[in-house]
RNA sequence: CGCGGGGUGGAGCAGCCUGGUAGCUCGUCAGGCUCAUAACCUGAAGGCCGUGGGUUCAAAUCCCACCCCCGCAACCA
């Protein structure tokens, strides 16, 4: 069974409805996952939610749930939500599900066989809002606390600690011969600065069942539950496992090998995330998986956050932007074009309803819309709705975009690879006032010249709709229907040049982006 | 001495890693076209790429110093 391309997303808290980075980072990783699918390689796209943890706990109780049920009507949500955003996901874990408890439990049990556990008493004040112990760094100088911590308690607690005294000189040597491993390289340096600059301490990976019961027991002691960061990051391996990855079920030698699916998923190939947890991912799992004898994922890609008109998104300030309201206002496609088109991956972004519209008005309505109704209409009107014979005119140019784009699109460069669609459509564009079909057509004695120029824009429309369809897939497919084609357009080796066929009939052409008035 | 991000024509951004005529969308001005969603195309104006040094034949891009803006309680990508 040969390697899939395996992409993941973070797996989202569970304590809130989904928002705008929510929605950024599950498209980026479906355009990136599509894209892999067009260049013809097997894919596996998982995004999930995180369920455990005190903060659930507390919210549950205080809409008067039991935790599970809790969950179980927020994760219907997240559900929902992903199928409205055109995800491509082949799994959607949920961390409490036994599939992936299990898992858990098994890399628990290996690890404390091997050592790399111990008990130990911790004794400081900790912030029962943050389910956090806060460190004298975080106290004011009269010796209290910051009020926004919440109510904060004296604690003496026993829990098991993760030994990771040993495991930074080579993680930081890893680091340093693999550029690639993390992306882009400000979030490289990042890590890189942390690690040679401090001394890791120990990761706690237990909670005590008597202050906490909404997690993972531990396997070897019934006292306790799992931390929920080490809970969460195995579910990139968890759920491999429970779709019979062997390389993971080998590791963990545990009963859980699924012995009717092969499937080869391990190492991940990408690992999304936003940068405010650039350090768990960056950092702990790289270790962790170590630990268990696991090859490393290949790429860390973290990516920014938005603000909206140059403010920070907050629940409490109620500063959003609402995904699904846009949508339905706009269309699927022209929200899942806006994120990936206005910022790069690594940066913060700043969305503005103006941005939005406006982009939406030149670069989806005037730009491709109008270049793939104009050529149509042409085709329909002076030629029939036949497509007449083959002409490489545009040949090269649209290889060419094709070419820069895919290269784009292996490295990552979702941004680029749009820029340089963007270009073969301004280039057609240019081709029609150049050319000037709707001028040759009133001269019978130019018809073969006619036939020359309808061909190229019908067949740059083609291809252009190939090109699209990681990032705009349900647009790809309506190109394709108004070109008559009943194939998909989902395969990059279409994006060949000259696959339209002469004599071919197209079907209706209509706006793909209507232009919408602005408002006053 | 905190940490991090950023400062590129009127607005919003890309380029910086791998130095070599400064690019994209919008806006402004002039012209062309009429197939098309009053869309499209051409040309022009407008930048000493935050400041000052340095390296180099050559710096927005590399190095040093400085200035300014933003974030660093929580929710949270």
């Amino acid at each position: 069974m040969s390697k899939r391309f395996y992409i993941t997303t973070a797996i989202f808290y569970v304590n809130g409805q989904p928002h705008l980075g929510h929605a950024y980072e599950q498209i980026i990783a479906d355009v990136i996952a599509r894209t892999h699918r067009s260049l013809g390689e097997e894919v596996f796209f998982l995004t999930g939610l995180d369920e455990h943890g005190q903060k659930v706990q507390q919210a549950a109780v205080a809409e008067g749930k039991t935790p599970q049920a809790y969950c179980d009507e927020l994760a219907a949500s997240w559900k929902s939500f992903a199928r409205t955003l055109g995800l491509t996901n082949d799994d959607f874990v949920r961390t409490t599900e036994p599939r992936h408890q299990e898992v858990v439990q098994a890399i628990l049990t290996k690890l404390n066989d091997a050592g790399f556990f111990y008990k130990a008493i911790y004794k400081g004040f900790y912030s029962l809002g943050a389910e956090t112990f806060l460190t004298e760094k975080d106290r004011l100088p009269d010796g209290s606390f910051d009020a926004s911590w919440g109510k904060v308690v004296e604690l003496e607690e026993e829990n098991y600690y993760f030994k990771l005294r040993d495991q930074q000189q080579w993680l930081i040597d890893y680091i340093e011969a693999t550029p690639e491993f993390i992306q882009p390289n400000s979030r490289r340096n990042e890590i890189l600065g942390f690690l040679k600059n401090n001394t890791l301490e120990d990761l706690c990976i237990s909670r005590p069942a008597s202050r906490l019961n909404w997690g993972i027991p531990i396997p070897f002691d019934e006292n306790y539950v799992t931390y929920v960061w080490f809970d969460a990051l195995v579910n990139y391996i968890s759920i491999p496992a429970a779709h019979g990855d062997r390389e993971i079920c080998n590791a963990l030698r545990s009963s859980i090998v699924n012995p009717q699916s092969q499937i080869h998923l391990w190492p991940a190939d990408v690992h999304l995330i936003g940068k405010d947890i650039s350090k768990f991912h960056a950092v702990y799992w790289p270790i962790m998986l170590k630990a268990m004898g696991l090859a490393l994922p290949k790429q860390i890609l973290v990516h920014g956050w938005w603000l909206k008109n140059g403010e920070k998104m907050s629940k409490t300030t109620g500063v959003s932007v609402d995904p699904v309201a846009v949508i339905q206002e706009w269309g699927l496609d022209a929200f899942r074009f806006y994120v990936v088109r206005e910022l790069a991956i690594g940066p913060d972004g700043n969305w503005t309803d103006a941005g939005f519209q406006s982009r939406y008005q030149s670069e989806l309505a005037n730009g491709l819309g109008n270049l793939v109704n104009r050529s149509l209409s042409m085709l329909k009107r002076y030629r029939a709705g036949k497509i007449p014979t083959r002409s490489d005119e545009l040949a090269p140019e649209a290889n060419q975009a094709a070419q820069e784009t895919i290269a784009n699109l292996r490295d990552n460069e979702l941004q680029a690879a749009l820029q340089n669609i963007w270009s073969l459509v301004f280039r057609a564009n240019q081709y029609v006032d150049q050319t000037a079909p709707f001028k040759i057509a009133k001269d019978p004695a130019q018809a073969a010249r006619l036939d020359e120029v309808l061909y190229n824009l019908c067949e740059t429309c083609r291809v252009l709709a190939v090109l699209l369809c990681p990032f705009i897939p349900e647009t790809s497919a309506k190109i394709y229907a108004q070109l008559g084609l009943k194939e998909s357009p989902d395969r990059f080796s279409e994006a060949t040049w000259g696959k339209l066929q002469p004599g071919h009939e197209i079907g209706e052409p209509s706006a793909l982006f209507p232009r919408k008035d602005k408002a006053p």
